[in-house]
DNA sequence: ATCCTTCGTTGACCTGGATCAAGGCGGGAA
DNA sequence: TTCCCGCCTTGATCCAGGTCAACGAAGGAT
């Protein structure tokens, strides 16, 4: 996982992969949702779908990335990493989600691949005249992109503020209305949540280390805020305990 | 401070306060910035301007705010408030920023003014038909969002991993160069820096408390990192020093 | 089957920053 | 001038979470 011989290289491209946008599952959710079928067909002729392998890199820090792309498959992180090693994850994506910087070539974060993930990528160039010239798709960037700032002061909050419990909450919580997006289901009480993310990412998104997280997470078995299947499943038993232990959750993702 | 009549009615508006666009000092930082001269008419129409003293809440969290507007002058405070009285600054507001969330009424935070401020409001519906409308101002937004959604996820890293004293450093390094950018000038070994607010909210963007942010001033005039005039004043010797110490700062604010 | 190697858990201990508490200082009111 | 009162600083102590270390469990390679 860390010697791969070319980072940016994904382990597979499909340079025909030109399945049809009009089906794709998570166009709802993408920068696309809001095009019209000729404004898709010009966008499908300039996709790629990429693969990574769980753990591929995908973007380096301060590198220039010749693509963007959505999410359409896995679950990636954005994270950017200190001069002596320390790491800190400031953003998951998940399927739908924008991953690279659109308007520069260089991003200041990292993007890795966290579970085996597929990408639906477009030439940067391409896509940034695409942007310019379809309103549709600017607006719908300006959408998200006012989202995410929203998300991510949330996080901040989460960062700034809050105890390790209260961290692991607010990730559960995360995870799971994530997931549940991607599905059109409502949060039950009892339903599964899986990990898509080892204890080291989930440390590094939190702020802490990984021991803290898995001390939490054994406390957070132990007074039934969940109920740990193995290390990556776990059962949420009452939505509501999860989130007021979570301290002062917005809904926001 | 805390006990004002009418959190969000300003201290003073200037109903007329139709001062000319093109002589406007901090329109380049604006969201307004690439608008034509008549684009600028438009908006001049339906701008007032709203005054603010030091410690007034501009708008409330998850109020129905009935406007938005652009930062002029002074200095603002964007935060959270959890249930329990913690409280996170997730941003500051300097001349030229976009206050308030568009395309959504409620705001998730809360704005308040950290200096005496005066802010050039338009009102909510009018400026998001406007946004719709007008490229040049929808263009402009996407970019300012852009920007600060990379400046969200900055400070994430500080939030999350950087140690109380690399986070005063990078503060007084964003301050610094905050109130440089206003000025068009340079950072420069010896200049002055100008704290635009009080020890609890620096306290509150970094994630401490104003016991450690008072502790860690201290411990910086002593290494020599900074030179401390008054509570509210001080040098910054050298500036690469200042970075050093602020532990992998990426130049962004 | 056996050995690695990676990942997660748990324990023991330490420490950076929080908490609690006491003053200092400066500006505004009377 | 004196007295507040809100800020800021500093000291003493505490504790949540970090660090260091040991170990178990689950694959993969051979």
């Amino acid at each position: 996982m860390k010697e791969l011989a070319h980072p940016a290289a994904p382990s597979a491209i499909d340079l025909r992969g030109r399945a049809h946008c009009v089906d794709c599952a998570i166009r709802q959710h993408a920068v696309c949702s809001h095009c019209e079928v000729d404004e898709l067909e010009f966008l499908s002729a300039i996709k790629t779908y990429r693969s990574y392998r769980a753990g591929e890199p995908i973007l380096g820090m301060g590198e220039r990335a010749t693509f963007l792309g959505t999410m359409v498959e896995g679950v990636a992180s954005m994270s950017r990493l200190l001069p002596d090693g320390r790491r800190q994850v400031v953003g998951l994506l998940f399927p739908g989600d924008l991953l690279g910087r659109p308007f520069s070539p260089v991003s200041p974060f990292e993007y890795v691949a966290v579970t085996e993930a597929r990408l639906c990528a477009f030439d940067r160039p391409q896509f940034e005249t695409a942007l310019r010239e379809t309103p549709s798709l600017e607006r719908r960037l300006l959408e998200m992109t006012l989202d995410e700032l929203d998300s991510a002061r949330e996080w901040m909050v989460l960062l700034g503020r809050k105890s390790a419990q209260e961290k692991m909450c607010s990730f559960f919580a995360l995870a799971a209305r994530r997931a549940l997006r991607l599905e059109k289901r409502d949060p039950i009480d009892g339903m599964l949540l899986v990990l898509p993310m080892s204890r080291e990412d989930m440390a590094d998104f939190l702020g802490l280390t990984i021991e803290t997280v898995s001390r939490q997470i054994s406390a957070l078995k132990k007074v039934g805020v969940i109920e740990l299947i193995d290390a990556r499943h776990l059962l949420i038993p009452s939505w509501s305990d999860l989130l007021d232990a979570a301290g002062g959750d917005s809904e926001l993702d």
